[in-house]
DNA sequence: CGCTGCGTTGAGCTTCTTCAACGATCGTGG
DNA sequence: CCACGATCGTTGAAGAAGCTCAACGCAGCG
């Protein structure tokens, strides 16, 4: 077997949730019409509004996908690193991409085209399903955000992130801040200032204790409380 | 042709924009594995939790799904009428429903089995199709929610309602409400007392003229400012 | 060394919610 | 027919949460 560039990203899309149970072959032919491309850090992925001619995968670095308020905050809706897909929206609804996308770190990104993956995904019903599975799951964690912007205060969403993290953590006490906490104020609704003193205040009741990027938890019961929206502290 | 209750109810469901493209023996097998049910007015269809055997399909009446706060408060995610179909997600990620749904007026709701539906899926590529298509519209709904709860403040929020309940009605100047207020403002993300309030501050600064359900626009431009988030009355 | 990005803290203010009271409407049962 | 309760909507006063603006410390890096 030949191993090309192109064989060589087949080999890593077949690895991807999205493209599992696509045979070899049709990996190829992903990778074949698939683009590269590369955005330095900070730069502009693609813009709220910009014709969605295909979606993207994340091949190295990590990408944020955002809205953006009248006054320049911004509030985050997804964080991807390798692997991940994003920008499908536009290729199933609506032609235009719903939000903006930017470069967190240095990427490579791979564009597969509308078109041709369309037809692909007429010939393959497990790809269908995958994307099904993965929109379903994506709309699962927008549901969650909804509840927590509109019925959560900023304390109960923080506790809920790092309970969250933690559990991703196999329930590690100590979970490590993978993005600067400007970043984070804005996955929470958020600012910064805001953030600062809720992280002051948790860390005052005995609930965490903070130490830069890295925070202890120590009250798992007095987080999952807040979490769960109650009225203390 | 015979026009049994089953072929009746093929015809409807070969009309939703869900199962376009089938045909008329397919839509006959999804109503031949389908069930009917029917709920009082503040009936629950399901909890948030609740494992998602199936979705549902509107068939006579409306239907709200929506999260609920610790505090009671709710925020709505959709409002379904006849031929809308939800709680789709649980049939393909997590399996279990993402959030409450509750019957808004007495409601005939057509349920669809998961496994006979994934079944049908595979075999169906347009379903799938349309099926992802539903999905994407949704997530930019989401999206879009989630930017007014997170980036607006409620007067922006209503502004956008306004113009967009104007926009689905032609541009119509008179937009009529067509849900209590008590659930617009769970719509909107707040309480009433707060949307009375917000209301009355837009008719005295002369955007718009409220009389009970009816609202006319009266200026389009200072909407759409507030809408777009800017800062001023 | 000085610059820039990040984080923290304080003071003041806006927005929204909470709590309470009250008016209007509507359907029902006496 | 009227009275009653329930739902819905409105308004006022007070308080809480979070944002704005400003200042400052700190680290990394040219």
């Amino acid at each position: 077997m030949r191993t090309g560039p192109e064989s060589e990203l087949a080999g890593v899309l077949a690895g991807l949730p999205l493209f599992a149970g696509l045979s070899r072959e049709e990996c190829q032919a992903v990778a074949a019409v698939a683009r590269q491309e590369s955005r330095p850090r900070g730069a502009a992925i693609f813009a709220e509004g910009d014709p969605g001619h295909g979606f993207y995968i994340v091949l190295e670095g990590r990408v944020k996908v955002f809205k953006l308020g009248a006054d320049g905050k911004e509030q985050v809706l997804h964080l991807l690193g390798p692997g991940e897909p994003f920008g499908e929206v536009a290729v199933f609804a609506g032609r235009s991409f719903p939000a903006h996308a930017e470069a967190l770190s240095r990427c490579r990104l791979l564009v597969i085209p509308r078109a041709a993956f369309r037809e692909l995904l007429a010939r393959q019903p497990s790809l269908a399903l995958n994307l099904l599975a993965s929109l379903s799951l994506r709309l699962r964690r927008f549901a969650q955000l909804i509840e927590d912007l509109s019925l959560k205060e900023v304390p109960g969403r923080l506790a809920a992130y790092l309970l969250m993290e933690s559990d991703q953590n196999g329930g590690a006490d100590v979970v490590r801040l993978e993005i600067t906490k400007g970043l984070l104020a804005s996955v929470l609704g958020t600012i910064p200032e805001t953030l600062s003193r809720i992280l002051a205040r948790l860390s005052r009741s005995g609930l965490i204790a903070a130490d830069g990027p890295l925070i202890r938890i120590l009250d798992r019961e007095g987080l999952a409380e807040l979490a769960g929206g109650e009225r203390r502290l």
